[in-house]
DNA sequence: ATTAGCACTCGATGACAGTGAGTGCTAACA
DNA sequence: TGTTAGCACTCACTGTCATCGAGTGCTAAT
């Protein structure tokens, strides 16, 4: 495979051009301390790692720049083990130090920082609701034809709807009705509730008259009707900071995948548990091929429950990153593991 | 001050410029089918616009560009009143039609219509809650160090924080604890909230064990640590579709603006009933020196609740957008004014 | 008062040469 | 045989120059 040398050489291209974003020259490189070959050596080299893909010229003269499969080998193979400054451990400790308690809150607070720490952009895929159970439902009546739904998950999740109350429907039938619903409901993992409410309940709810039939309709209208997916994107704008991104054109291609929310959460759904790296090609998006995508996944106990990732261009600073993502990924897993 | 012919000249200019965003020619204006004048008598009178301010040259033997003046004597003076066109109305009478309830859902809405109408970045600076009173407080135990409290307006405003409960409190007590708060606080207007809680009921729950202290503290900290400012940005990545934004500089600077939330709120809230123009410099912000807010208020009866924005390029197409900003604050107001 | 005509300005475009950072190749060397 | 010095070559980049054309301001004729 690659020599000694065809790796220390490839590792000083990438890792300069990670930090510079400019070509990188035979003599540049000679010059670094830890290269004792002349120029004319390396010249060498560069021509066996560029014929063998890894590397590529801009120009027929010029430096070379780190191809995809470049930056693949350097995250499968050169990777050195990555030590996180202490203030970078120490930020991300202090954002998990104070007492949160709810899910939106602290991964909120992760995309933040992760964001900061990084100038790339990180996109979260919220806490997904495999264990999460009813705890209770509510309504309270705004006026005679308005009320508001709430629901609460024993995660501490809230979710409200308001709507509107037909004429013939009474607040008192609306109170029986949350009653018998909790009754029969408090406890049902979120994912089967609206099985559950349709299931069970809706012979129930003939027993007592027809206006709980439009009650029902109209409280299923408004607990269900949107099925909204947890993505929190921190760092939206550090993407304007990269000097491969000063077209206008791709940013904005990148901006109208990120706020597709639905295809972004099927996207990061659909990585393996652990972390992924995907670089330029290999992501499936058309305006993601400048970019790589880090991802990985946090849990709950045994179950996964979402998927924290980072969009940054393909000239990534992974060593860090990585380190970064991996460690919030924990941090987050212990913080949802120690509230249960 | 300006004859007809200037005024025909400068209105000429201006519509063509905000289309074209290029600078005009005297030969291109007197070919316009409304102008019947040669190139060298539209020459002359632009000599004379432009001794008066109203237009730039881009350099010495370039077409005209309205200034920043010009453009203040456009709306001020030149604004036909403007006909929307019936997909406009159509499209907004829709956005308005399903029976929506809450303010949120509303003002959510608005922005979308607007920016998507407009191509440009729509802010608004949600309802204030002057005449929003406390509905309801509802503390659910999640668990036996976690609880989730949650307050709902009368107008279907939800606003929810867990917290963690202390373990010398039960969860009985602040059952209690949140009756008596209910028994005193439902109907008080959200802005006192905070200031009732302290006054009358410290000492009323002092009669009650020490326990309570700790619970109040908890949950004060729970409901009001966090003020926030509803502030609602919709078409965001529409500034970057402006020619006058192919420089990322611009674009972050910005960007940057608009994401503190508090200062724009501030910005919002400073404006006048009715509509108000800001046009280049007559902004305060220094990023938004090459653009123009359109802001009008919107109100809930005859308390001002909120303000509806517009921000593009000072190049913007004021008649339209004049229009739909009106017609937006009017359709907010109307909407809220048939809630109560 | 209007306009035709003309000299002038200046950005934009393209051709061209010079510069320099980089390459590949060859021949000399340890 | 692996390494290196040397050299010819490539090509982006920069600055200069001429050309073009859209536009202006001014003057003189109508």
């Amino acid at each position: 495979m690659l020599s000694n040398r065809q790796l220390l050489v490839l590792q000083v291209i990438i890792d300069e051009f990670i930090h510079t974003a400019q070509p990188i020259g035979s003599r540049a490189i000679s010059k670094k301390d830890e290269v004792s070959f002349s120029s004319a050596t390396i010249r060498n080299e560069m021509a066996d790692l560029e014929e063998m893909g890894f590397i590529e010229k801009t120009h027929s003269s010029s430096g070379r720049v780190p191809s995809e499969k470049g930056y693949r080998f350097y995250v499968d193979h050169l990777l050195s083990p990555f030590r996180l400054s202490n203030t970078d451990v120490d930020i991300i400790s202090d954002a998990f130090a104070k007492g949160m308690i709810e899910f939106e809150q602290v991964v909120q607070k992760s995309a933040k920082v992760l964001s900061d720490l990084t100038n790339y952009t990180s996109i979260i895929l919220g806490p997904e609701v495999f264990d999460t159970k009813l705890k209770q439902l509510q309504i309270i009546s705004l006026s005679n034809q308005t009320a508001v739904a709430i629901l609460v998950t024993n995660t501490g999740h809230v979710e409200h709807r308001s709507f509107s109350v037909p004429a013939n429907i009474q607040s008192s039938d609306l109170e029986k009705l949350v009653n018998i619903l909790n009754d029969r409901l408090v406890g049902v993992p979120i994912v089967q509730l609206h099985e559950k409410l349709s299931d069970e309940l809706t012979h129930l709810l003939h027993k007592y008259t027809s206006d709980f039939d439009a009650a029902y309709h109209y409280l299923k209208g408004a607990l269900f009707d949107q099925q909204s997916v947890q993505l929190y994107v921190g760092g939206k704008t550090n993407i304007l900071m990269q000097p491969e991104f000063k077209d206008v054109e791709k940013i904005r291609s990148l901006y109208s995948i990120i706020e597709q929310e639905e295809e972004m959460a099927e996207l990061l759904r659909s990585n393996k548990d652990g972390m992924n790296i995907m670089i330029g090609h290999e992501n499936k998006i058309d305006a993601m091929q400048d970019c790589s995508l880090i991802t990985a996944t946090y849990s709950l106990g045994d179950q996964q429950m979402g998927t924290i990732a980072l969009l940054g261009p393909t000239r990534m600073e992974y060593s860090r990153v990585i380190s970064l993502v991996n460690m919030l990924s924990k941090q987050l897993t212990n913080t949802f593991h120690s509230w249960y």
